[in-house]
DNA sequence: CTTGACACCGTACCATAGTACAGACCGGAT
DNA sequence: ATCCGGTCTGTACTATGGTACGGTGTCAAG
């Protein structure tokens, strides 16, 4: 053993500034359980294995992409766990890229909204004037199936079967993807039956396209699933 | 009067039906002064002036637009206001468009890394093949500059002297802006001075973009600011 | 004149991702 | 032996945009 990097003990210091994250955010993720606390010795202070600086970088790398802390804590768990298969993370990474495909689709709305008003805009002179102020004021231009839930509630409840969900984790995803999706009100994904259950608004999405944001993910659902 | 519209007093669960805001959400906003509560009778329910309805929309619409509570205060103070010139709050919607863009181009960044991750995964087979997560447990690049910063703290502090600004509620507008640009570490505007201070990182930004930034937000600086 | 629906008020809570701090304790250097 | 810096623990607080609820008051219709 040379006097390289490994002489120093990992203490919590040492460990926050070899992965540049704080010791109060390193506690935060013992906390949320992303990090095993290693336990403390009878005397002294913890010594943490050189693993959770991967560890760490790991976290720091996938919240990059965009994935929650939840999330990421169930990819901790798909990489903890040897019998896991790529598929599974893959799934993870193509329901996020879905995710963040729709976020910037929206961005990209809002960015032409508010650049027509800026076009329009006199840029000066008085707030009567003002074309922006103006276009506020007018109510939400709505899709006209909000109007039609506030007169009978149309919603109606899908049941999918999917298949090539691994743990709880895949289920969580499948949920949030489906919930995220316009139109859809309410989803609950049951790993153990793998099952998924949605109530959506049929004038704002069907079921083949809830079925393409499953695939999307990289899960299968067989065509057989009832309304 | 005619058995119209305007009949049945505005109450706030008559408010919350028109406006399709809830009446947790509207008296939310009253505690937050984005809207006026009017006084309680000395017996009986509050009545709404109709003008809030249009208050609501606006802020409804606003919030499409991306802009926060918070700026959404500041945007109606100026619409209250019949002194206010409509350059204020095309400075504000410029603010927010520049905001919008830069989101979506690091989220266009995101999405391609993610793109380029799941084009090279064998997409199944065991987690040692992975190249999503083995791509994952690497650490960070970071952008030099960042380094630096841990070795020597070179941070700067520069005066920038704003003109065009009305309100407090402008000086929040671009200290946010200056703030949300990489490489500030912080900002703080002041209204009465006319003054903003900015710290930031010389390796990651300069003097000149940080002008760019407050001058796209419809403002202007003076070419005399010492650093 | 009772009942049910709404209004009022205060407070607590949700998710998300941390940050801050007090007060005690520990360990190595001087 | 003492002091400084680091660690430990617990709790509270930040921002953002609401949501939920218990207990009470009020109004209007039957």
């Amino acid at each position: 053993m040379t006097r390289s990097t490994a002489q120093k003990p990992l203490t919590i210091g040492e460990l926050a500034r070899r992965t540049d994250v704080s010791v109060e955010t390193i506690r935060f993720y013992q906390r949320e359980g992303l990090i095993a606390q290693p336990p403390r010795p009878p005397a002294g202070f913890r010594v943490y294995p050189t693993a959770v600086v991967t560890r760490l970088a790991f976290l720091h790398r996938a919240q990059q992409l965009g994935f929650t802390l939840r999330e990421i804590s169930a990819l901790l768990a798909l990489r903890d766990n040897p019998d896991t298969d790529a598929a599974a993370v893959r799934g993870r990474a193509a329901a996020k890229l879905a995710q963040i495909e729709r976020k910037i689709e929206r961005l990209q709305v809002t960015r032409e909204t508010l650049r027509n008003l800026l076009s329009e805009c006199p840029g000066a002179g008085s707030l009567g004037n003002c074309s922006i102020v103006k276009a506020l004021s007018v109510p939400v231009a709505q899709p006209a199936a909000r109007r039609a839930h506030a007169r009978k509630l149309p919603m109606k409840t899908a049941d999918l079967n999917i298949q090539g969900m691994h743990c709880d984790g895949c289920a969580k995803t499948v949920e949030a993807l489906l919930a995220a999706e316009p139109g859809v009100k309410a989803a609950t994904v049951s790993f153990g039956s793998g099952n998924a259950r949605v109530l959506f608004d049929p004038d704002a999405i069907d079921l083949p396209r809830l079925e393409k944001v499953v695939e999307r993910a990289g899960f299968k659902v067989p065509q057989k699933s009832g309304a």
